[in-house]
RNA sequence: UCCCGAGUAGCUCAGUCGGUAGAGCAGCUGACUGUUAAUCAGCGGGUCGGGGGUUCGAGUCCCUCCUCGGGAGCCA
C-alpha cells in the first residue's frame, strides 16, 4: 500500500528505502531519455529540495500524458523509494503510476521558467513566485521565524495581545494613516460648518488603520506584566525604498518594571534566539541563501549569536561619527538625528555587527519616551543592523504623568485620556520596542528588498493580487 | 516627494557614428543521453514603454508622459 508523504519526509530518511510512497506536487522540470525513461523533479514546498521520480515508458499514459508534461504541471507520483542510480540525490522514486492533476495551459508563456528570474519580474507574478527556489525558501524561513517569536515569548511568560487593527486615534505619533470609512465619497455628509461629518461614519467618528499597537499594548502590560503584539501595521507614507511597505508586520514586546537596559537585553536575547532557531531548523534554506543570495549571511547570523551587541550612547555615536574623518553628506552634530549613512557607518564599519544606540535628544524622539535625569535626552534605543539599518526601535516609556503631560499638547492629552489614566492608576516603569518583521527576514536571508520578504507587498500605487 | 538609472522576443540582455532587429534561455521539431537549470541541430517568435518633434531615414537625437528599479527623506 502506498502512503502519501511530503517530499521532505520522503527525502529525509523518514521513509525506508524499498517502501511504497506517493508524493504530490508541482513539476520543477522534466527530462526525457530515449533509454525509455523520463525524469520528473517534483516539488511540494515542504523543504528546499525537490524529489526526482524516474518514470518508465511502460506506463499506460506515458505517450499520451507523460511526454506532454512541462514545468508547473501538478502531479501525483506513486512508486517505490529506491537508492538513486544518478548523481545529485541519495534516493528517488521509481514510479509505478503518475497521475496528472493539473496541466499548464501554454508551456511557452508559463511565467515561471526553469531559469533565473529577476526579483523585479517575480513581483509582477506574485501569485506564482512561491514556486521559485528563493521565494519558497523565504516563505519557510518567514514561517519558522514567526513560530520562533511566539514560542520565545510564550516560554518566557509573555501574553500575546491582539491589539486593534482599526484605531480611532490619529495621533499615535508614527507616520501617515490610512482612513477607514463607510461614508459615500460621492455624497459626503457635512456639518453646519461644511466639514465632513464623521459622526455619521461607521464608528461614530474618524477611524484609521493602526500604525502601531504600542499604546494599547501598554495597558495590557500594566496588568499582565509581560506582553507582546505580533501583527500587521499600516503606514500611508509615500516612501518608495527597499526597506518600506505600506502594510508590514511588527513585533512589539512591552515589559513592566523594566528600564532601557532591560529593554536592550530583551532585544538582544530575542534576536539571538531567533537566529539560532533559523540556523537549526532551516539549514537547507540557509545553505541556499548563503550560496546564491549573499555569501555572508551565515557569518552575519553567527556574529550575532556568538557575541554581545555593542552599546553606545547617542552622544558617543555623534563623537565617533564626528571624529572618524568620513566625508558624510549630512551634518553630524549633537541634537541632529542620525542619517542612514551614519547608521550604516556605525553598524557596518565601526562595529561590524548590530549596535544599540541609546539615549537620544528628546526633541527628535516621540512624546511617550521617558525623559532622562539630564532633562535633555530620552531613554530611547535603536538597534542598527549592517545592511538593514534600523531593525528595532524602542524606549523606556514615560511613566510620570506630569512629565508625560509636558510632552503632549492639549489635543493629544484629550485624545489619549486613557493612556494618561495608565499613569494615574498604579503606574510603573516599563519599556518595549518594535521589531520590523520583514526587515528581520531580510537580515536573516540576505535578501535586499522587503517586497520580497512578504507574500503580497503593498507599496504606493500597488495593491494588486 | 526629491535625485539618479532603466524600459528592445515569454524571460535575461546586446544593439557602435542615425541606415530598416540580434544573442542566450524558454517553446516547438529532430538527434542523443541514468538525466540533474542535460547536450547538439533546426524552426517559430518584435507596436524597440506611450505620444509628439528633428531628419531623406530614429531602437539610437530632442521634448513630454507612463512604468519599474536604486538612493534620499520618513521610519520598522
Amino acid at each position: 500500500m502506498s502512503r502519501i508523504h511530503s517530499v521532505e519526509s520522503a527525502l529525509r530518511g523518514r521513509v525506508a528505502v524499498g517502501q511504497q510512497v506517493t508524493v504530490r506536487g508541482w513539476l520543477r522540470s522534466k527530462r526525457d531519455s530515449k533509454a525509455g525513461i523520463s525524469f520528473l523533479t517534483v516539488h511540494d514546498g515542504s523543504c528546499f529540495d525537490a524529489i526526482q521520480a524516474v518514470v518508465p515508458a511502460s506506463l499506460a499514459n506515458y505517450e499520451s500524458e507523460l511526454l506532454l508534461l512541462s514545468t508547473g504541471c501538478a502531479v501525483v507520483v506513486s512508486g517505490e523509494l529506491v537508492p538513486s542510480q544518478g548523481k545529485g540525490q541519495a534516493v528517488e522514486i521509481q514510479a509505478s503510476a503518475v497521475e496528472v492533476v493539473g496541466w499548464v495551459d501554454d508551456p511557452e508563456t508559463y511565467p515561471i521558467a526553469k531559469k533565473r528570474h529577476s526579483f523585479e519580474y517575480l513581483r509582477s507574478q506574485a501569485h506564482l513566485r512561491p514556486r521559485t527556489n528563493t521565494i519558497g525558501a523565504i516563505t519557510r524561513v518567514r514561517s519558522t521565524l514567526a513560530n520562533a517569536i511566539h514560542s520565545y515569548f510564550h516560554s518566557r511568560g509573555f501574553n500575546w495581545i491582539n491589539t486593534p487593527i482599526i484605531t480611532g486615534s490619529d495621533c499615535e505619533g508614527a507616520g501617515e494613516l490610512f482612513r477607514v470609512s463607510t461614508l459615500d465619497f460621492a455624497n459626503l455628509p457635512r456639518t453646519a460648518e461644511g466639514a465632513v461629518d464623521f459622526s455619521q461614519d461607521f464608528f461614530g467618528g474618524e477611524s484609521f488603520l493602526t500604525v502601531s499597537g504600542q499604546l494599547e499594548v501598554e495597558s495590557y502590560c500594566l496588568a499582565m506584566s509581560k506582553v507582546y503584539t505580533f501583527g500587521p501595521t499600516f503606514r500611508a507614507e509615500n516612501s518608495n525604498t527597499s526597506r518600506h511597505l505600506a502594510e508590514f508586520w511588527m513585533v512589539e514586546p512591552e515589559v513592566a518594571f523594566a528600564d532601557l537596559n532591560d529593554d536592550a537585553d530583551l532585544a538582544e536575547d530575542l534576536l539571538k534566539h531567533l537566529f539560532t532557531r533559523v540556523l537549526e531548523e532551516r539549514e537547507d534554506d540557509m545553505a541556499f541563501f548563503q550560496q546564491h543570495i549573499d555569501p555572508t549571511v551565515m557569518a552575519r547570523l553567527r556574529a550575532v549569536t556568538d557575541s554581545r551587541f555593542e552599546r553606545m550612547d547617542y552622544g558617543q555615536a555623534v563623537a565617533i561619527l564626528r571624529d572618524c574623518g568620513e566625508p558624510f553628506e549630512f551634518p553630524v552634530a549633537w541634537g541632529l538625528d542620525l542619517a542612514s549613512e551614519h547608521e550604516r557607518y556605525l553598524s557596518e564599519r565601526h562595529v561590524g555587527r548590530p549596535v544599540v544606540v541609546m539615549n537620544y535628544p528628546k526633541d527628535i524622539k516621540a512624546f511617550y519616551m521617558r525623559l532622562n535625569d539630564d532633562g535633555e535626552t530620552v531613554a530611547a534605543m535603536d538597534v542598527l543592523a549592517p545592511g538593514i539599518g534600523e531593525i528595532i526601535g524602542g524606549s523606556q516609556r514615560e511613566e510620570r504623568l506630569d512629565v508625560l503631560d509636558s510632552r503632549m499638547d492639549e489635543h493629544l492629552r484629550r485624545e489619549l485620556w486613557w493612556y494618561r489614566d495608565l499613569r494615574r492608576y498604579g503606574t510603573v516603569p516599563h519599556a518595549g520596542f518594535g521589531l520590523g518583521f520583514e526587515r528581520l527576514l531580510n537580515y536573516v536571508t540576505g535578501m535586499e528588498n522587503v517586497r520580497d520578504a512578504i507574500p503580497f507587498p503593498r507599496t504606493p500605487g500597488h495593491a494588486s493580487f
